[in-house]
This record gives structure tokens, C-alpha cells and sequence, in this order.
DNA sequence: CTGAAAGCGCTAACAT
DNA sequence: ATGTTAGCGCTTTCAG
């Protein structure tokens, strides 16, 4: 900067000001700073600026995976979060930097934060962690978690709304005539619980009795699905549809579904949830609960900028939409 | 850092060295220093510390994304790649800088570095832009490429052996006793135009002549694959496997092949690219050329480093390994 | 409208 | 072994 200053004869004061658009500055003299930066291809140091600023324009996003598999970040459905939060922060001219996190433990989730690197935490997906998360809360920094909305919850989250996506995947099985519908996820983590709510909620409209028997616990890994439905089989329990938290579960589902010799959707219906990229090209086209990623991603956005200006931010809940394609079968 | 100094009784240096390890310092007063800047929950602000030390152990990742679908990211291949990469930083104690960048123009894709916010670039893929990462490496900026080795670059890239996995792909179909093999790539990118020299390689040392009409242009999107076995079935011309150049794009055309009755593999044997996840779990389980994906993150990291260290880095070329299942059909 | 000077939080000579 | 001082690259009062 001193460079550019010398050379177009001018203070290092007056080059900050035309570089940054002060109104201060004389419209001739700006134009003549800002063509010299330009060919001596000089740009602002923004950490000097940050520090200078005391801020930062930068978020931490983290995503947790689970240190013993490293599967989590395999999921399809963290990649299209990436997007949608990339795409908000991109557009409020933020930055992200992208940390991953032992999901049992979510240690170091902060980190980033403490440590002056970004101004505030996005942590996509809450786990086990909901007390940690509230004492990260009551620290006071800047979080928003993707995520159930639970009781006595002092940080905030947006999330899809669970019991609903729940409920309308259940409704439509039971609509096409299935009476014996699985669930397939792990009812620790809140939004699986949220979703086995509406489940439940569906079942028990329809006056069906849930039976314990047709709730799987499987993780969010890719074989997650093989093991549901072996686990199923095992049990020897009657069933004639399965709801499975997540695509990648129904897919994988589908596929020990075929290998046992059952056809889906006429033996056994499934419904996924997140619609997935390759939700609509899979065989069969899958029947899903879309997550409104890119809205999600400018939610979360939103709310954790608030919190960085020390604005107040309020959890908030998407809503979720069933994609009817032909896993689920139709009436 | 001064109210450290303060209560500890010391001066901001002696705090700054305790906290930083310097052999320097006597064990007791270190002892004290760290142990009272828990208390405090005291961090050393990175972004000072690296405005003073002319670092910042930061590096910039950047993934072109199609700015008119927005649908690269989308690939599962990246999300891998993403995790290799980001589990090295974290090795060497780096942190990730993530950024999209239009793919056909690769704008923007060194303004992370020249703001000086991260000491390095690694980009995934390059594209069509081999001309324009020569000017970025003529410039100095330390830049790691995954993609193919082309004549005449001046920058560094890691990759995997792209015409030993066309080869092995294409020799697995031939030895299956598959004579019309189709080709599913844009060959305008460096590394699918790899693979196409070792699909030809192969079939040519099965005495077999490569048809242009087998070679079918289709980008790394979903429906990639549906528009492939389109394309080959509108051409009207006989073939009995493909060599897809990413488990995407495999898994679609077998779908869209299915659609048009044609069973995988007794009818077309199809063998795709990446080993992602989701391929031992798709029906049927995908035959495939797998990328080393941990060894890619830790050799582009190395590369990286060398270069940012002043040290000069020569690009590399990573084994690839046919992992055979069943949708490339068995001899 | 522009310049001089102070200081963001830290570290590394250079003293003691 | 510890303290003093200068300065990383920038912005912003405060004077002119």
C-alpha cells in the first residue's frame, strides 16, 4: 500500500479511502488510485484489515463426523448444505472456513471462534450435544446449529420441520394401502425423534398401533439400510414399508430389500428423506421429504449475522415438502 | 493478552513466549502464564499473531461449481475429495479456506491469496483452463491442481493415472467379452480425455477399432447418464457396455437403461469412476476405478506446503485400482 | 479533501 | 530468564 501511495503521490491515508470507497475522497483522485492498484495488481491485506476492523467477515462452518468411521461427511446431504450456506455467506460477501469435529463429542466446535479466526459458528447438526451446545451458547458466541427445535434450548436453530416430514412420509405409506410401516434411524439424535413423532402421529391416525418391533435403530451410515432391513428380517416381524430417515438409508434399503427378493415399491414401499441429488435417479425414482437446503443455508446465514451484531436471532423451522415418486408406491 | 501479563505479573512478551513453548522461558513462570490464561479462557488472536508473523497456516480450497446449474458440487466425488483434503490440512495443522468458483472461467480463484487471507491455493480440477493456471503459476502463486499432467504447465497437479484407468476399465469389459464398448465423457477436460486415450489403448490391443459413434459428450451432471444411453440408443448403434467416466454418471445410465429394458450387466456391462460410496451399495454393485482419495488430500497438501515454503514441487501422478463388483459383468 | 500519527494484538530483536 | 521496543498492513481520528 505505502507502494501505491508513492507512486501515484499520494498519503497511504488517501489510497485506504479511495480503495474502500470513502465519499471522502475526490472522485479524480479515486480513479487514479484505483486504476495504479489495479495494474500493480495490488489488493488489500484483509487480515490487516480484519485486525485494524476488529472483525473478520468470516464464518466457521463445521461439520461433525464420526472419528471412529470418518463417515459422516459422506453423506450427500452435508454436501448440498455446504452449497446452501456457501451460497448465502458468498452473497453476503463472507467467507467460510470449514472445520470438521468429532460428532460424539463436538470438541473443538468453537475453536475457530475463540481463537479470532471467524466471527461466529455454523455446526450442521446437533447430535448428542444439545447440553454442550447450550453452555457454547451461554459463552455468547455466535452459533446457529442445523437442527431440532428442543425444550430449554438457549442456542439457536433452523431446521426442517421434522414431526411434519415425518408425518407426511408415514401419511402417504399408510394412503397406499401399507399397514406395516418400519422406521429406519437412530431416535437419540432430535431430529430422528422429531420425525418418529410424526411417525407415530401418523400411525396412530390412521389407528394403527406403532409397534416397537418396526423401529430400527440404525446411524447415518451408508450401510445403515442393509442392516435395518437385515435386522427386520431377523426379528421375523411382517412389513410392508419402511420410512428411513435419510436417502441414503433408503437407498441402501432398497437394495438388501432386492437382494432378499422383495420388489419395491409392490412388496415393500420406502420413503427416504432429504431428496438427495440422486433421489430422483435412483431405481426406483425415490419417494422423499425435501430440506429446503438453499433457504436453509440463507436462514442460517441470516440468524447467525444477527448474532454477530448483536442482534437477537430466534430459532426457526422450514418447511419440509413430500416429493411423491414411485418407491413409495401409490394407491 | 495484556490483562494476562498484568495478573501474572510479567510483561506481555514473557506471556507470549510461555504461551508459544519458547525454550526461553523459565518452567515455572510458564507454568503460571498458561495456567492462568485458562482461567481467563484466554487464545492468542490467530489473526494478529499471523499478521505479525507473515503466515497464516491457512490454505484456500476452491471447487468450480457450473454457474448456469450450480450442479458441480453436486458430485459425491468432491465431498470425498474434500475430506482428504481437509483431514491433511488438519495433519499439518492448516485450516481450510473453502470458495466455489465459476468452473469455465475459474475467476476469483486466487483472490483468497492475493488479499492475503490464506498462503495457498489447491483447486479441484482443472477444467478448461489449463492457459489460465499457467498465468496463476507464472505469477507465484503457490497452486496445487487435481487433474490431469498436460504438456507445456507451469503449475503443479495431483492426479490420479487417468490412461491406466481407462485402460483397466476398458480391458475388464473387453475381457468379459464385451466388443462394442461406449465411452461416456466430455473429452474436453483433461482428465476424461485421459481416460479416453486408455479406452482406445485398450481396445485397440484387442485388435478392436475405436467407433466414434460409441463416444458419447456428456458433462459430470446427475442426468449425465440418462442422456448418454439417450444419445447411443437415438443413434441407433449396437453396443454391449460403457465406460463411464463417473460412478454419477454410471448410476444414471444404468437407470435410464433399465428404463429402456436393457439389463445390467448380461445386456451392457457398465463400469464407472471414483469408487464413491454410494457404488458397493447401488444395484448393481458398481464396478469402478477407484481414486485414491486420502493419498490425493495428503500429497496435494505436501505439494502445497513445499511450494509456500519456497521449496519447488513437482507434480504427481496417484496409482488407480479397478475395483471390480458386478455391473462390469464377469468373464 | 488530504496528511500525520496512533494503534488493532501480537512477536522478535535487542537489551538487560 | 525477562523486559523494552519496534513494527506486521491497515484504518481512522484529528489537524490542516
Amino acid at each position: 500500500m505505502a507502494d501505491v501511495a508513492r507512486l501515484a503521490g499520494v498519503s497511504m491515508a488517501t489510497v485506504s479511502r479511495a480503495l474502500n470507497n470513502s465519499p471522502l475522497v475526490n472522485a479524480e483522485t479515486r480513479q487514479r488510485v484505483t486504476e495504479l492498484a489495479r495494474t500493480l495488481s495490488y489488493r488489500i491485506n484483509i487480515g490487516a484489515q480484519n485486525l485494524r476492523l476488529g472483525q473478520n467477515r468470516t464464518v466457521g462452518v463445521v461439520m461433525p463426523f464420526d472419528e471412529a468411521t470418518r463417515q459422516h461427511l459422506s453423506d450427500p446431504f452435508f454436501l448440498g448444505m455446504l452449497g446452501g450456506v456457501g451460497g448465502a455467506l458468498a452473497e453476503r460477501g463472507f467467507d467460510m472456513l470449514l472445520s470438521r469435529v468429532d460428532a460424539d463429542a463436538l470438541d473443538g466446535t468453537t475453536q475457530p471462534y475463540d481463537s479470532g479466526r471467524v466471527n461466529g459458528v455454523i455446526l450442521i447438526g446437533q447430535w448428542r450435544c444439545h447440553d454442550r451446545l447450550n453452555a457454547l451458547a451461554a459463552r455468547g458466541v455466535p452459533l446457529v446449529v442445523w437442527g431440532a427445535q428442543l425444550p430449554q434450548q438457549a442456542y439457536c436453530t433452523v431446521g426442517g420441520d421434522n414431526v411434519t416430514g415425518g408425518e407426511l412420509a408415514t401419511r402417504h405409506l399408510i394412503g397406499n394401502g401399507r399397514r406395516r410401516v418400519a422406521f429406519f434411524g437412530d431416535i437419540n439424535l432430535p431430529e430422528v425423534a422429531h420425525r418418529f413423532r410424526g411417525y407415530s402421529n401418523a400411525l396412530k391416525a390412521a389407528g394403527l398401533d406403532p409397534d416397537p418391533l418396526l423401529r430400527v435403530s440404525v446411524p447415518f451410515v451408508p450401510h445403515g439400510g442393509h442392516d435395518g432391513v437385515r435386522e427386520l428380517l431377523r426379528r421375523g416381524v411382517a412389513f410392508d414399508a419402511i420410512f428411513a430417515c435419510s436417502d441414503l438409508l433408503a437407498m441402501t434399503a432398497i437394495n438388501e430389500l432386492r437382494a432378499h427378493g422383495r420388489v419395491v415399491p409392490d412388496d415393500v414401499a420406502v420413503v427416504g428423506y432429504d431428496d438427495i441429488e440422486l433421489a430422483c435417479h435412483f431405481h426406483p425414482p425415490l419417494t422423499t421429504v425435501r430440506q429446503p437446503l438453499v433457504d436453509a443455508g440463507r436462514a442460517m446465514v441470516a440468524r447467525l449475522l444477527d448474532q454477530i451484531d448483536g442482534r437477537p436471532a430466534t430459532s426457526m423451522q422450514l418447511p419440509t415438502q413430500l416429493i411423491i415418486r414411485e418407491s413409495g408406491g401409490s394407491a
